[in-house]
DNA sequence: TTATATT
């Protein structure tokens, strides 16, 4: 497309096939940039690919996008552990947010790796693109791109391939589908060792529509110089599962889906570790700045670090028990251990306990948050496990 | 036949 219309419809260059557009071929973008979530954007990385195929991008009366939303946004490759609160808390840093949906399993409440949000301002939006788009977490890179309006047609349109030739790159793989339709995604499994391909691959269209009309035309045919013919399907719904499988998750789900309030402050802090582990600095969601006034300076170096970070607990109700323990720090960090202090004879708990922490930095963060904080009619003291004794 | 792309 010409660069006028390009200047007017910026979401059209997302997902597009045309090799000019920065942002053909997403899945290769290299993601080596580590953004500044205070300064301005970057512009877009560009492709440096070789340039062998036509443009075919679609016209803006052809795509829809004239009436596209320009503030909603689809973020896919969510982390599986990140939180509906997490995905607010990151995207709100661009800008204020109209509304925000991690997407779920229905039945178990697993997060099925994307959400939507949307902004008040389109400008945000675009920011968001630019900003956050790659930003890698834990094992994934984050896609974000303008939602296309919900529609019944845009929905299973995802294809599995097999047969095809080993040497046959995503590239290749796209050129080939390309001439029935828009492509979202493509991929091309690879062996995890070798890294080979395995000969399969999905392709994921815009419209349903198309995906038919791909199978209809590429379905036991030969790719040019194959001298196999390829098998071009519907890709299995990855929501239909065995009742065993189900259960199984549901057991292995931990108590997420409805945070308590208590659950917030932790969030954060687990946001500011993902954005930590994928930059190794400190983000706005420092814990040093949680809340302007639980600074975590001042606190006594405490006792040892042999095999975790030991904390004190103070001031636990009688009938208090490991699992209150358990659900109060957990949702700081990893907890290896914790521990009730019980009278020999009554088997009461005595008042105090102990919890022991992997990391300091989260230990710190669950100390600063629960210091002082009313567990029935208690004000609890927590703090670094030291070595004095403390007076009841 | 992936990790999870339309609320």
């Amino acid at each position: 497309f010409s660069s006028q219309k390009r200047q007017l419809n910026p979401a059209l260059k997302r997902n597009c096939l045309c090799e000019e557009c920065p942002f053909f071929n997403w899945t290769q973008v290299p993601f080596a940039r580590v953004p500044d979530l205070n300064s301005p954007p970057p512009p877009p990385p560009p492709f440096n690919g070789p340039s062998t195929i036509s443009n075919n991008c679609s016209s803006p009366v052809e795509s829809g996008s004239i009436e596209d939303s320009k503030t909603n946004l689809i973020v896919n490759y969510l982390p599986q552990n990140m939180t509906q609160e997490e995905l607010k808390s990151l995207f709100g840093s661009i800008g204020e947010i109209e509304s925000c949906k991690l997407v779920r399993d229905k039945i178990t409440g697993q997060s099925l790796g994307y959400g939507f949000v949307n902004y008040v301002d389109p400008k945000d939006a675009e920011k968001a693109i630019n900003t956050l788009n790659g930003l890698r977490l834990q094992t994934k890179t984050i896609k974000v791109s303008y939602a296309r309006p919900s529609s019944a047609s845009i929905r299973d349109a995802n294809l599995y391939v097999s047969g095809l030739p080993k040497t046959m790159t995503q590239k290749e793989l796209e050129q080939l589908f390309s001439q029935y339709g828009r492509i979202i995604t493509s991929r091309i499994l690879v062996d995890q060792v070798t890294g080979v391909s395995r000969g399969v691959g999905f392709i994921r269209f815009d419209r349903r529509v198309e995906a038919e009309e791909a199978i209809k035309g590429l379905n036991c045919q030969k790719p040019p110089g194959a001298t196999e013919p390829i098998t071009v399907k519907f890709a299995n719904n990855p929501s239909q599962k065995t009742s065993q499988a189900l259960l199984s998750q549901l057991y292995q789900s931990p108590n997420r889906r409805y945070p308590g309030p208590l659950a917030q402050q932790a969030q954060r802090f687990r946001l500011d570790n993902l954005l930590n582990m994928a930059y190794g600095v400190k983000s706005r969601f420092s814990p040093m700045a949680i809340d302007g006034v639980t600074s975590l300076a001042g606190i006594n170096i405490p006792g040892h670090a042999g095999t975790g970070w030991c904390i004190f607990v103070y001031n636990l109700a009688p009938d208090a028990d490991e699992s209150i323990l358990w659900q109060m720090f957990g949702p700081f960090g990893a907890v290896t251990n914790v521990k009730v202090i019980r009278d020999f004879n009554t088997n009461k708990c005595k008042g105090f306990g102990f919890v022991t922490m992997t990391n300091y930095d989260e230990a710190a963060v669950a100390i600063a948050s629960l210091n002082g904080y009313r567990l029935g009619d208690r004000v609890l003291q927590v703090s670094f496990k030291t070595n004095k004794t403390h007076k009841a």
